[in-house]
DNA sequence: TTTTGAGTTGTTCGA
DNA sequence: GTCGAACAACTCAAA
């Protein structure tokens, strides 16, 4: 009898350009495909709640594609592992890397103890952390030399592996499983998941066909109208890249193929810059563990954040400051889990500069409700809003959430769709007010320092 | 070795 | 109405 190898799926929900998965079914050994809900080890940075509800449909289209021979486990993977090992009598077992601290730890631990030999992969980043750093080999806290020295002058990216042709999948049901239902996903009552789920389509299928979508009719005028939350010049992969449901190798490849037209340079280079900022984030989680919840400036630890008013606080989860571009993001946030980028950052301005409340509250809503929360995208984006991150806006650099407003939706589109109404609720700040009040408490910052 | 200029995403004020 | 300057401080690499 031929040993058994154990594929652990984690944010690689896909066949396609897997490189664990390849590596395992070149052994010819009987696949065991896993998946584990560990919330265990994540703690407090465990998997939010619109998150799950993806997860969920995640995989349910992998088991599909796997033939119905996932495997679903729940609790500690540094437990689970070496029992599964025992029991199944594997001599190998395959993962994809991921780059969560929690995630990092754990899988050192797990593999230090392995009683069989383990492979682990990159499927998740274009280049890896740790190759990527300055000649003085320390990292890079400045994006623009991070990816046009760092990233475009290493070797390119892994062009994406072909989707196996031939699946040699283990039956042998492993006691401790449980099914995909019992991981307990999907919200009980009510059921909110059905309607923000479907504005989407998980899984791999949903994912390739929305790469297809973006570069037939978003790719073409990308670097303009990627601002504009009504225009069609987004990707909306965000999701799917967290998930794994394609590798941003494919994302990278598959543009460039596609950008055969009058500016397409600047588009592609745009786009491709956006993956690079994902690769920046991951980076600066990688040299930074605590980026989560620490400011990167250490100076903005001493800064004069403002008391908390629960009911202040409500009004911006729920949508009802009375800014209308405000409230229309913070209303497609909740109906859909996502938000326009151009959007995230009025939204995270206003918290941040408006209320001045502290970023860590926006990050812990974001990471409850987006369908494609991710640690190092998010802990890195409000860190830039904040002033406190690595290359990060200026701090007086605020924006007036009435001219943004103005300007990247100047049809109304996107707020009458989201908040129609937000014209008649009184504006629960006075912008100008704000603004001085954020201004002298940097100030006072600064002064602070000396 | 030191200097210099540039760096994702803005707003306001005053000439 | 338009336009340039100011709003801070730091990183990085080329000169």
């Amino acid at each position: 009898m031929v040993d058994a190898v154990i594929v652990w799926f984690r944010q690689d929900l896909r066949l396609t350009d897997n490189p664990a998965l390849t590596s395992a079914l070149s052994t010819n050994a009987p696949i065991i495909p896993i998946y584990i809900l560990d919330d265990v080890n994540a703690k407090s940075w465990k998997i939010g709640d619109a998150s799950r509800a993806w997860l969920y449909h995640s995989l349910k289209s992998l088991n599909k594609s796997l033939d119905g021979a996932l495997q679903f486990f729940s609790g500690d993977a540094s437990d689970i592992i070496p029992k599964i090992i025992k029991e199944t009598k594997a001599n190998k077992i395959f993962w994809n890397r991921c780059y969560e601290p929690w995630r990092i730890t754990r899988d050192k631990k797990i593999k230090e103890n392995l009683s069989v030999s383990c492979n682990s992969e990159n499927g998740s980043l274009l280049w890896e952390p740790w190759a990527i750093h300055k000649s003085d080999e320390t990292p890079y806290r400045v994006f623009t030399p991070f990816f046009r020295k760092g990233c475009l002058s290493a070797p390119p990216p892994r062009i994406p592996l072909p989707i196996p042709s031939k699946l040699n999948l283990s039956r042998t049901k492993i006691v401790s499983s449980v099914s995909l239902d019992d991981l307990s996903l999907l919200p009980k009552t009510p059921r909110w998941d059905r309607d923000m789920m479907s504005y989407w389509n998980a899984g791999e299928t949903g994912a390739l066909n929305q790469l297809n979508e973006f570069l037939d009719v978003g790719l073409k005028g990308y670097k303009e109208g990627r601002n504009f939350p009504s225009k069609p010049h987004i990707s909306r992969l965000s999701p799917h890249l967290h998930f794994g449901e394609l590798s941003p190798n494919q994302v990278w490849y598959e543009s460039q193929g596609a950008g055969a037209h009058h500016k397409a340079e600047t588009d592609l280079d745009h786009f491709h810059s956006e993956l690079g900022w994902r690769e920046f984030s991951h980076s600066l989680l990688y040299y930074n563990p605590d980026l989560p919840e620490q400011p990167l400036n250490k100076k903005f630890l001493n800064f004069n954040w403002a008391d908390v008013d629960n009911e202040m606080l409500d009004r911006w989860k729920n949508g009802r400051t009375g800014y209308p571009i405000v409230d229309a993001g913070m209303r497609e946030l909740y109906a859909t889990g996502y938000m326009h980028n151009r959007v995230r950052m009025i939204v995270a301005s206003f918290l941040i500069k408006d209320l001045h409340y502290h970023w860590r509250l926006g990050e812990d809503w974001f990471w409850d409700t987006l369908v494609d929360a991710d640690l190092a995208n998010n802990a890195a984006s409000w860190q830039w809003v904040a002033g406190c991150g690595a290359d990060a806006a200026p701090f007086f650099r605020i924006f007036n959430p009435t001219t943004q407003g103005e300007k990247f939706d100047p049809t109304r589109d996107y707020i009458n769709q989201w908040a129609p109404d937000s014209h008649t609720i009184k504006p629960i700040v006075d912008h100008s007010v704000a603004r001085d009040r954020s201004l002298a408490a940097f100030k006072a910052l600064s002064q602070n320092e000396q």
